[in-house]
DNA sequence: CTGAGATCCTGGGGGC
DNA sequence: TGCCCCCAGGATCTCA
């Protein structure tokens, strides 16, 4: 499940490879993963050129010479992979090819078909609802996040999940967070302790950098642009662990479900 | 406004 | 060992 440093990670790759690039053609295998509809979205970015490569929470944005962007959300299975041999008969589920004017290509493959590429006009935001503040960035505050917990009776990992709230965070690394700061994740949001919220800012601040430093986490699908693994799945907490030793108390993990999530978390040191 | 539940998909894990 | 069934999981939509 690829979230905030997952993304990046990709992001960082693309940006090497993809920037400068024009687009000579654009084929849609399964038109649903695209918008708008498959002709218009080909036709649009035929010619168009790559000017940088950047993200928004968990959207990978590509900017193009036009002022459009394309938005990728790579949802649980997306992979974006950019080579030579990335095409449909060798990357399994490819779904959008882009083929680069220098024979390399841009390959959206996504084997559950969850994901979504999508034309963006300028000024067109990649959420229809809005995305929340970036966690990484200087606006994201202990200030910033302790008022978005004020008198909010929410449980507060959905809190973490809401994008509209904080963009980029995913079950991963809101377990992983809370597991930092000792926060029990169904305890209502706006009831933590201004030392228990600063807690978890810095917690969440710096499991994304450090996740970000390792490429990632790969439990499962996730690859980077190149088609490397992350590293980050060995430094991993909680996060399916249900059943071990808790790092750092060595009671056992549980795997409970909050919002028809999996939660994983230690009961003896997440009392918060 | 807030939260609960359904929906979309399919590989792979679990159960038998 | 093999087969079938069921379910995870992010965002969005509907409904209470």
């Amino acid at each position: 499940v690829p979230e905030l440093p997952e993304v990046e990670t990709i992001v960082r790759g693309l940006a090497q490879t993809l920037v400068g690039k024009t687009i000579t053609r654009a084929t849609v295998l399964l038109p649903r993963v695209v918008e708008p509809d498959a002709k218009r979205f080909s036709r649009a970015l035929a010619g168009e050129r790559v000017t940088a490569v950047g993200r928004r929470g968990k959207f990978v944005l590509i900017v193009l010479a036009s002022g459009r962007r394309i938005s990728v959300h790579l949802r649980m299975t997306g992979r974006l992979i950019v080579g030579r041999g990335a095409a449909p008969e060798t990357e399994p589920y490819a779904r959008v090819i882009l083929e680069l004017g220098d024979r390399s290509r841009l390959c959206f493959a996504d084997a559950r078909t969850f994901g979504r590429m999508r034309l963006l006009g300028p000024g067109e935001e990649p959420a229809d609802g809005g995305l929340g503040i970036e966690p990484l960035s200087e606006d994201f505050t202990s200030e910033s996040f302790n008022s978005m917990l004020d008198g909010r009776s929410t449980p507060v990992k959905v809190l973490l999940l809401d994008q509209r709230r904080v963009a980029g965070i995913g079950n991963i690394y809101a377990c992983e967070a809370l597991w930092r700061a000792g926060i029990r994740p169904s305890r209502a949001a706006g009831s933590l302790s201004r030392p228990s919220r600063s807690r978890l800012h810095r917690a969440i601040r710096e499991v994304l950098a450090e996740a970000i430093a390792l490429r990632g986490t790969s439990s499962r699908d996730y690859v980077d642009a190149d088609g490397v693994r992350g590293g980050f799945q060995n430094k991993l907490s909680v996060y399916g662990r249900d059943g071990e030793p808790c790092p750092r108390c060595e009671h056992l993990i549980v795997r409970t479900v909050i919002a028809q999530r999996g939660t994983w978390w230690c009961r003896n040191c997440q009392r918060r």
